[in-house]
RNA sequence: GCGGAAGUGGCGGAAUUGGCAGACGCGCUAGACUUAGGAUCUAGUGUCUUUCGGCGUGGGGGUUCGAGUCCCCCCUUCCGCACCA
């Protein structure tokens, strides 16, 4: 009977559906691993990214739960987020309904590709069982001081008098009714994420089962700068500006001080200045930028304020101009400007006819002849320096600031690109702070006993006026915890990063009612052995995730400072050369896929076509090939049922030289797919050898009784070695033909051992003859082997040898004149 | 500009430690079976050359008995960061 894949895949999916066999729990017995693949959005439809992702993740589950492991292996829904608000305001439907539907149809579809996911563990993080925990955890950042109130700017589209999410703000238009986007300023809720910053980035290091590029992506997210705040005296403000400088070795060369338009100190300017109507001409011009617009203009622009600032080392005072490149948010948002020194500066300087002073030499009895070309930023010794001249970049750096800090004019300082983790969102479908405002007492948390703060269902979505929970009656108006008076709840939702900063600790204990999770489970599954992504998440979950987890530790509350031992970063799924898209109408439809070739072949070829790592142009044709695979061993076991069937005694010694090189094959096999999975993670290698072993197998043709046993072996070995690439095929044959798929095939070092091999016979380094040899010949041995090749022979007619080269068990090289 | 990764047949890719370049698959060619083939099976498939034999892993140089692999220079592509003081 043809393979007949639809057929099988459902009555294994069904079975499967039933009994949930990969249902797993602590068994102190056995070595834990835990296999994690990111959680998806529940967008409705899974898509290729998604296929692949967790076939991956789906083989080594397999994989390591046949080599004897106890094997966490769960999946879950992200399932907060923006585009369910959108819904609702477009089309009413309430977002917990339109999520929970997509959820359903999702789940579905991933069964149908015979994931193997203890299916009990599911989490979806949009029920308070879920977010209760983290609102529990804000309470704890909060006691701890790692949570605090500010302001930041949003965007705000004043029409709708609304707050808007960046992707609701594109072009700096508002999504709904095109209006121009303002920026607004609002107090928010921060998570003092810097406070680990070192943290994160010194851990990296240890991270040895991490990419390069995630680590190095991390690095430069973090920005870690060393350097010094120097404080320059405002004339005419009685205050003093703080600069950030990573070479406060040239400040005497400084000509001049920028600061960011949207500095504080600007207003000032404004108020109490001569120049303020260009100053604040200037601002606006800025201003109504966006902030992609502002950093691609490479222009220096720039507007004296018509202050000056002293150098506190020099007591030179300086203009203070306003410039375009200088970043509010980075350092102290105000620079000292050393043209000479800088290419920036030196730009800035030679447009608006500033001063240009070196003060850094490449030698120390240097001397510059007239005017600079272009800025020297190399270290060198100090010129014209007072009574710093003389020193090198290193040591000067070391002495001046030891003299800002002794003077109480500045310090030492590090700053970092990374800033405090902004987690108010103006939305409802999220997880609520749980803070309550009381005229009286304040900024009050909502008490441990009280959560969840579950969002109300008395909402109204229509996307103007703020937040939906404004509207509730039932969830604003709230009692003071401390004095018991008329109160209001927090109505800022917190971003979805948090939910997903922690949700592999919670599929370990997932329905704990007193507790985020039992300590005692989280001792033996943490951490995460190998966990499985995109790499879009290089930076913003997994620093976020890291963060959560060194915060965890130090209460305590789980056994480990970093949460993933090994990172794989998975391609992406193409089609024809191109990301798929919609508008490019080149989507591929994972259902549609199974449909023509099945789970199984989908699977494979999504494995077989490239490395994890590696972007994959998916190819109809290929799925073919692995459907084409498939079938070919199907019907080997069926043209073979005897054979495989037959009991005779395996003994490779009475099998045929035909025999024993075919188990030696399948034992070379078991070791090389065993490593492609397990050390390496190359599963397009480790298939590419099963299709070899198979094409072995299907030639063989039995010599004698006992060659049946090989045929058998091998067969069984093969069918077992597939199963976690094509479960559904492989349970089936498993059934028929009685092979035990729950044990990987054992490995036999002397199965797989040769006693002969090729010789390779180089001369001058050309290969020139191959010839089959005992394993262990010496060199002399191999030499008058190698003089039977003919080829050789001819080689070295009328030479004269000068040296032989032998590489045992492998080449040997004649070199001649 | 800085940092990272990569460049191998018509295509996806393999070569894990410096030792047979092109495993495995797709595609293609020929043949078999067939009413038929976009099914299946068999054989072939880097390139030049009639053969012998050359040549060949982006280009150029080097180290070595031997280089896809190591070193230097250059080119190209992709990714990340990017006026970060």
């Amino acid at each position: 009977m043809a393979y007949n894949f639809e057929k099988v895949e459902k009555k294994w999916k069904e079975k499967w559906e039933k009994e949930n066999p990969y249902k797993v729990d602590v068994d102190k017995n056995k070595k834990k691993f835990y296999c994690l693949e990111m959680l998806p959005y529940p967008s409705g439809r899974i898509h290729m990214g998604h296929v692949r992702n967790y076939s991956i993740g789906d083989v080594v589950a397999r994989y390591l739960s046949m080599k004897g492991y106890n094997v966490l292996h769960p999946m879950g829904w992200d399932a907060f987020g923006l585009p369910a608000e959108n819904a609702a305001i477009k089309r009413g439907d309430h977002p917990r309904v339109h999520t929970v539907n997509h959820i359903e149809m999702m789940r579905k579809q991933l069964k149908n590709l015979g994931f193997s996911y203890d299916w009990d563990r599911e989490i979806a993080t949009c029920f308070p069982e879920y977010y209760k925990w983290n609102q529990w955890f804000f309470l704890k950042m909060y006691e701890k001081g790692l949570a605090y109130r500010s302001k930041r700017s949003v965007n705000w589209c004043p029409s709708c008098q609304t707050v808007l999410a960046n992707e609701q703000a594109e072009g700096g238009k508002c999504w709904r009714c095109d209006s121009e986007v303002e920026q607004k300023e609002l107090e928010q809720w921060f998570i003092r994420i810097t406070d680990y910053a070192d943290r994160l980035l010194d851990n990296l290091d240890k991270l040895e089962g991490w990419p390069e590029n995630v680590k190095e992506m991390q690095r430069n997210w973090i920005g870690r700068s060393e350097g010094s705040i120097v404080k320059f005296r405002v004339k005419g403000l009685e205050k003093d500006l703080e600069v950030f400088t990573t070479r406060v070795d040239t400040i005497f060369g400084c000509t001049f001080v920028c600061v960011a338009p949207n500095h504080e100190i600007v207003k000032e300017f404004v108020e109490k200045g001569e120049l303020s109507k260009e100053v604040q001409d200037f601002v606006d011009k800025i201003n109504k930028m966006s902030r992609e617009e502002r950093l691609q203009t490479s222009e220096k622009l720039g507007q004296f304020t018509g202050f000056y600032a002293i150098n506190p080392f020099n007591k030179k005072e300086v203009p203070i101009y306003l410039a375009n490149f200088v970043l509010a948010e980075y350092g102290t948002g105000a620079v000292m400007s050393v043209p000479a020194h800088d290419e920036r500066d030196f730009e800035f300087a030679k447009k608006y006819g500033l001063d240009i002073v070196p003060v850094i030499a490449p030698e120390k009895d240097f001397v510059y002849q007239g005017e600079l070309e272009k800025a020297y930023t190399e270290y060198g010794y100090l010129i014209n320096s007072g009574e710093f001249t003389g020193l090198k970049t290193e040591e000067a750096k070391v002495r001046m600031n030891e003299w800002l800090e002794k003077e109480g004019l500045g310090k030492a300082a590090i700053t970092y690109k990374l800033k405090d983790w902004g987690i108010s969102r103006q939305r409802y479908w999220g997880t609520p702070i749980p803070i309550i405002y009381c005229d009286k007492c304040g900024i009050v948390p909502v008490p441990y006993e009280d959560l969840p703060v579950e969002l109300p269902d008395d909402v109204e979505f229509k996307g103007e006026g703020g937040s939906p929970l404004l509207t509730s009656k039932t969830f604003l108006k709230t009692k003071c915890p401390k004095c018991g008076g008329e109160a209001k709840r927090e109505t800022d939702t917190m971003d979805t990063f948090i939910d997903s900063s922690w949700y592999y600790f919670r599929y370990i204990d997932p329905k704990n009612e007193k507790e985020p999770f039992s300590k005692e489970k989280v001792e033996y599954w943490s951490p995460v052995d190998l966990y499985i992504g995109g790499i879009e998440h290089a930076t913003m979950h997994l620093i976020y995730t890291r963060f959560f987890t060194m915060f965890m530790y130090d209460l305590g509350l789980v056994p480990v400072e970093e949460p993933v031992i090994r990172l794989l970063t998975q391609g992406m799924v193409i089609k024809d050369g191109r990301k798929m898209s919609k508008s490019l109408g080149n989507v591929v439809d994972p259902d549609e896929m199974i449909q023509k070739y099945g789970a199984d072949a989908v699977r494979l070829f999504m494995l077989f076509a490239a490395p994890p790592e590696k972007e994959i142009d998916w190819q109809d044709q290929g799925a073919e090939g692995a459907l084409r695979f498939l079938t070919r061993v199907w019907n080997f076991g069926e043209e073979n049922a005897e054979i495989i069937k037959s009991e005779v005694d395996f003994d490779v010694n009475k099998m045929s030289s035909k025999g024993k090189d075919l188990i030696k094959k399948l034992h070379k096999t078991i070791k090389k797919v065993s490593e492609d999975i397990e050390v390496r993670i190359h599963l397009n290698t480790a298939i590419a050898s099963l299709m070899e072993l198979f094409n072995s197998l299907s030639s063989f043709k039995p010599e004698n009784d006992f060659d049946k046993a090989a045929v058998r072996e091998t067969f069984s070995g093969l069918v077992k070695m597939l199963t976690p690439f094509a479960p559904h095929i492989c349970s089936e044959m498993g059934e028929i033909y009685g092979i035990d798929l729950n044990k990987w095939p054992e490995f036999n070092k002397d199965l797989a051992k040769d006693d002969t091999f090729l010789l390779i016979v180089q001369v001058n380094g050309k290969v020139k003859g191959r010839v089959e040899v005992e394993v262990g010949i010496d060199g002399e041995e191999a030499f008058s082997q190698a003089l039977k090749d003919v080829k050789v022979a001819k080689a070295l007619e009328g030479k004269s040898i000068i040296k032989k080269v032998f590489i045992p068990n492998r080449l040997l090289n004649i070199v001649v004149k």
